[in-house]
DNA sequence: TCACTAATTATACAATTGTATAATTTCTAT
DNA sequence: ATAGAAATTATACAATTGTATAATTAGTGA
């Protein structure tokens, strides 16, 4: 009879570890950090339970590398739309910035359990702590800029403690549709949210937000 | 000799269940939500492990209980702060709401980790799903009435969907603040938070709201 | 004082957890 | 072809978990 089938194959170092935490944030999301077992999350990357730990040296490790891609995913996503926007008018560049972040795939029950299960741990452990406060200070800057952009361009003059002031309360606008919407799916229209946060932030810094802006909404009915 | 001191007292059912629920809220803020073992709540709440499920017939219903009362400490902690100021203006009695939902002991890290905490079991969970989605509606609505009134006194008139555009906007507001200065609780100033709220919601409604607002603020700078 | 009820503790147990280590299997260089 | 290194699986283990049940203890009314 001929060699019995391969027992397992041989995989890349990234490409085990992109397995493994692409299993731990897939299960956190849907099923809850409870979920998120060594031997769950094995199984979920067709995989032993022993190999986590010829990857991660600890369970703690693992988490704490998935939580770093979560993050990069999310600021990511509001990253990528500002590119090929280079000589978009400014408040329009905002405008797509916010869309953006209020929009799927960032606005995303499982992109916020996820969120909020890591939360959870930012109290006790540094590396989370670290990591959050680095995300946030990162969007929150990049807010600023984008904002200040915006006045640049209407020959605004704002005092920069009064703008840091608009990209905390921008940030906070951002943030609290960005929960309601990943925790309440069911309570929001689609669009809606993204419509409500360009509003409210346009009101916020004293400029109105053009609507409907590029790849986020249908293009039909513009 | 004197007969042996009492191995243990009996106490009511009502002090038992708040000793219980009080420890697992202050384990699961202070440590995290897995430090939350039935063993450690018993400890927390002198107390052996055998009496909780004399109290609580599953681990889930006691952690389902303290999800509860935590909300309500919540909501009840900014609608406190309207009483006695029935004959008060409108737009102060907006801004006490606002400032005492921005302002400790609301704002506070163990109070975010809590939320956090229960909040990653919102997916799963169905009880927790819809405490949540009621705590929501509760809250946004009683700003949507507070809104309402302000725009009812200055003669203002607002359609009922666009009312709602705006409690939903100040609700994201004050709870993207809340989070970011329970998760952050050093990036900001004392009063930062409480401050930014007012005059991002002020800009939202398009009324200002007054600062400074009772209780909440040092009464020598009035 | 004494039983009786209910609250509390004590003990036990099976399941699950993270981790450690030994045993295999695959792939690559020679 | 084959040996050796590296990746993967297999197995084991002690600790912890939630839960169940039996054994005590404290308070109460007669």
């Amino acid at each position: 009879m001929a060699r019995q089938r391969k027992k397992f194959v041989r995989k890349s170092i990234p490409f085990r570890k992109d397995s493994l935490i692409s299993a731990t944030l897939s299960l956190i999301a849907t099923e809850g950090i409870d979920a998120a077992t060594v031997r769950a999350i094995a199984k979920h990357a067709d995989v032993t339970p022993g190999l986590i730990r010829y990857y991660f040296s600890t369970k703690e490790d693992l988490i704490s590398a998935a939580y770093k891609r979560h993050m990069s995913t999310l600021t990511g996503a509001s990253h990528v739309s500002l590119q090929s926007m280079e000589n978009v008018k400014p408040a329009e560049r905002l405008a797509a910035f916010v869309s953006a972040s209020l929009t799927p795939p960032v606005v995303d029950p499982g992109s916020v359990a996820l969120w909020a299960a890591f939360l959870n741990r930012i109290q006790n452990d540094e590396k989370i702590r670290i990591a959050h406060k680095e995300a946030y200070y990162d969007f929150r800057d990049r807010l600023e800029v984008l904002i200040g952009d915006v006045f640049a361009q209407l020959g605004k003059n704002v005092k920069a403690c009064e703008l840091v002031r608009l990209a905390i309360a921008s940030n906070a606008v951002i943030d609290g549709l960005w929960l309601e919407g990943g925790a309440l799916p069911d309570a929001f229209k689609p669009g809606e949210i993204a419509e409500i946060g360009l509003k409210s932030i346009g009101a916020i810094i004293g400029v109105a937000l053009p609507k409907g802006a590029y790849e986020y909404e249908n293009h039909s009915a513009g």
